[in-house]
DNA sequence: TAATACAGTGTACACGTGTACGCTTATTTA
DNA sequence: TAAATAAGCGTACACGTGTACACTGTATTA
């Protein structure tokens, strides 16, 4: 019952999803990798592919579940830097344009099979950006004593903003204009907050 | 020099520009169509296509254009309709949305490209981008009164949110959904102009 | 009118693709 | 220990791809 054979079996599994990773850049999307690619820089004989998934689509969404982890862990990176004191959203942006410099290849995963040409692909990353938007609210909700309704509308656009500049930083190799890019954004995120902040203390003052 | 033969070509060259957009759809991208099809949908034989273009990356560079092109139409008719009077976001927000159900393929072929796999793709569509989001920079520059940076920073946060809510709005056919939605996005847009009219009445006031 | 340019055709080729099928070999189970 | 299971391999096939090349017929030019 030890499973010498179980063990293996994930040792490759995991070398299919390595492989299909170090092959997207820049230049190369998940869609236009073959699976006699991956099999190939696996190690792996073409036809062994389907000993670990039924088709292409299948290891794509595992790969789309490993983004959605990443993400989360980056999160959680925030939040550890952001209790040591300081601006939460210039921390934040700092964290998350850190993030897109070590893990620019799955951001482009997440940043492409969003508008790409799979339902199930484009519900899958829309459900782990949900993810990462919910756990913004919460923060802002109970942070900045927002109701959930104007919470989340901060949060979406921050989301938004924020996953726009990474799609730019990606382009971008010069170090002052990335510098450049994260104060922008940072602005904007300041703009998004003074706007929430306002509707909420108008409403709070009977207003609206 | 009537040119007959001048006259016919470029009419071919049409049906080749039709044929590659009439075949971009959801589930269809334009980096997934081969010249093959794009020549049969057109009906010409395969060969015939290098008479207009070297390479189907011509062609899309020049599908990026014609997208470019709907784009500032938008802008146009967007102007019309704010001069008769109305809120400028909300107006502006209903006629992106109504560009979006009408050309929905251009959208998705410049969401697409935007973060595709062809810096020259890319390039170009950031280009649109920015043309689109320069026209808006003016018009809230003069409109506001506010200086250029704020503006542009406004511009571009604007044009960000508005082009997720215009991604967003692809995947949905519910007509409540898209009323919320939009409403959502006013109101984004709104956080927004109030950050920025905020921070430019604080600079004013020398307090920045 | 004769010569030329050129849009469009059809054939042909090498190449990469997904995957069906039967086999081997080593672990697991009985 | 014998039988069953299953990961991985190799071969083979049909298919779609881009494009080279030689061609035809007609508008343009000289």
């Amino acid at each position: 019952m030890s499973g010498v054979r179980a063990q293996q079996k994930e040792k490759t599994r995991r070398q299919l999803i390595d492989a299909a990773l170090s092959q997207l850049s820049a230049q190369r999307s998940f869609s236009s990798l073959s699976l006699r690619e991956v099999a190939k820089e696996a190690g792996l004989a073409p036809t062994s592919f389907y000993r670990h998934f039924t088709d292409m689509d299948e290891l794509g969404l595992t790969l789309v579940d490993e983004a959605g982890l990443t993400l989360r862990q980056l999160m959680r990176q925030a939040r550890q830097r952001i209790a040591k004191g300081g601006s939460v959203i210039q921390i934040s942006v700092e964290t998350f344009m850190e993030f897109i410099e070590s893990n620019g290849n799955i951001f482009r995963l997440l940043l492409r099979e969003r508008s790409g040409t799979s339902a199930a692909f484009r519900a899958a990353v829309s459900r782990e950006i949900r993810y990462f938007t919910l756990e913004l609210c919460d923060y802002l909700q109970q942070a900045n004593k927002l109701d959930a309704d104007i919470a989340y509308l901060q949060a979406n656009a921050a989301v938004t903003i924020v996953f726009s500049a990474g799609s730019d930083a990606l382009d971008i190799d010069e170090k002052s204009e990335l510098k450049q890019l994260a104060t922008s954004t940072i602005q904007q995120l300041r703009f998004i907050a003074r706007g929430a902040a306002d509707l909420s203390s108008r409403r709070k003052a009977g207003k609206v």
